[in-house]
This record gives C-alpha cells, structure tokens and sequence, in this order.
DNA sequence: GCCCAGGTGGGTA
DNA sequence: TACCCACATGGG
C-alpha cells in the first residue's frame, strides 16, 4: 500500500469537510456544461455565467442553434467570457463536431471511453482539462480532471507524481480511487475551492490545511487540526 | 492601476 | 520536446 493510496481518500475527507460539497454543474444540461467547459478556460466562472445567460437570452445554448449563428454573432454573445473571438470558433468546432451524431448526446454514450476522449481532443479548442471536463461533468465519466490548482495543491503535500504531466498528476488520483464519477467530479471541485482559498503565490503556504500531510507525514495526519 | 481566473493552439529553438 | 506568447473581459 503506497502513501498516496491512503492519502488520496484522506484528503478527499479533508477538503469535504473544510469546504462541504461544491455541487458542480448539479442537474445541468450536458450540452450547457460543454459549453461552460469551454467557455471557462482560464477565465472566472462569473463571467462564464454571463456568456452562457448571453446565449440563452437568445436562444442560442443549443447546438443547431449555434451552427446558424455566424462566428461574429456568437463572439457578441460570449464576449463577457474573454477570449472571446478564439471561444466563439471553439463552440463552433464543439457543435461541428457534436453534429455528427445528430446532436444526440445519448450517442456518444455508446463510444468507448478512450476512443471519445481521443475525439475531443481532435476538436479545436479542446485540451485535455476540457475534455475530461465535457467528459465527467456532462457525460458522467469516471475521468479525473486536472487543473492548475490540483497540480499546485498535489505539488505542495509533496504526492510523488511521474511524469509531472497532465497524464502524471491523473494516473495519481485514478490509480488510487475508485472509479466514480460522482467522487472524481466532488474531489476535483474541492480541489479547486481549496486552491482559491488558499494563497495562490506563495508555494508553501503555512495556512494551508492539507501541508501539514506532507510535512509531518501520514502518523500525524489524524492528529493534525484543519486550519482554514 | 494591477492581478488573476475551473487553458489551448501555434510558433520557435 | 520544451518553453513562450496571444487570446480579453470583469471582479477584487
């Protein structure tokens, strides 16, 4: 039993209780998800918000919809986001794409794990965050999603990760749970909430709750108060 | 005014 | 392969 396969579920437990459940994307529907995937790529959730308001104001947060509409009329509507002339082709290449199987979302169910990740990822604008992030928020996929503040916070408790890549950090945390998108999708956003609230500059942030996991190693871990 | 946000694609060495 | 940079609004 490695350190990071009782580590993982012990920070897990952590974050839940400093933070309580973050409720990402609850009861959303999957395309407006993808969309907010995309639309939030380095970018605060707020002005997400507005973009995808933008486009449901006019009757444009579904993919027919959006194939009309010109790439100067989405940009108008998505400007809020910033980006938004690069964001505005990259709905355009989602909804090209998701054409292809008649706008079905329940189509895509039918395809291989592997094999629709490598998809999105032959979508422009598509990375790996914002593909696993179509794929676990919106399709319900057990993929863990890695973002700035997961790799800063894995970085700084000191988890050995190999290679230090986006596959590295992921392999980290889908080697050593189980696969529930339900876990993945709570433990990711915890993550994130964990980053924003502590400091964003300093690498070794002595407020931090979870370093002491780290520093003081997994015997006192139990021991060690949560300090927020 | 300055810093940053739930990244990605394209160019260069 | 490994950096560097453009892309841009809005809130603290």
């Amino acid at each position: 039993m490695s350190r990071e396969s009782s580590l993982l579920p012990e920070i897990y437990d952590r974050l839940l209780q400093a933070y309580g459940p973050q409720h990402w994307w609850p009861a959303e529907e999957p395309f407006e998800v993808m969309v907010g995937a995309v639309l939030t790529q380095s970018t605060a959730w707020t002005n997400v918000e507005k973009a995808i308001d933008s486009l449901k104001s006019a009757g444009a947060l579904e993919p027919a919809a959006l194939r009309r509409l010109s790439l100067h009329e989405v940009a108008v509507l998505v400007r809020s986001s910033g980006f938004y002339h690069v964001k505005a082709r990259k709905l355009k290449a989602l909804v090209e794409w998701l054409g292809a199987y008649r706008d079905d979302l329940r189509r895509l169910r039918d395809r291989g794990l592997p094999e629709l990740r490598r998809e999105l990822l032959g979508v422009y604008g598509v990375g790996e965050e914002t593909a696993d992030s179509i794929l676990l928020y919106a399709l319900d996929r057990p993929v863990f999603v890695i973002d700035a503040y997961t790799r800063r916070t894995v970085d700084r408790i000191g988890l050995a990760v190999e290679p230090k890549s986006y596959a590295g950090y992921q392999a980290l945390f889908m080697r050593h749970l189980p696969p529930d998108a339900r876990l993945f999708n709570e433990y990711h956003a915890l993550l994130v909430q964990h980053g924003k609230t502590t400091c964003r500059k300093v690498p070794r942030c002595p407020e931090c709750c979870l370093l002491k996991v780290c520093h003081y190693g997994q015997a006192t871990v139990k021991a060690a108060r949560v300090v927020l």
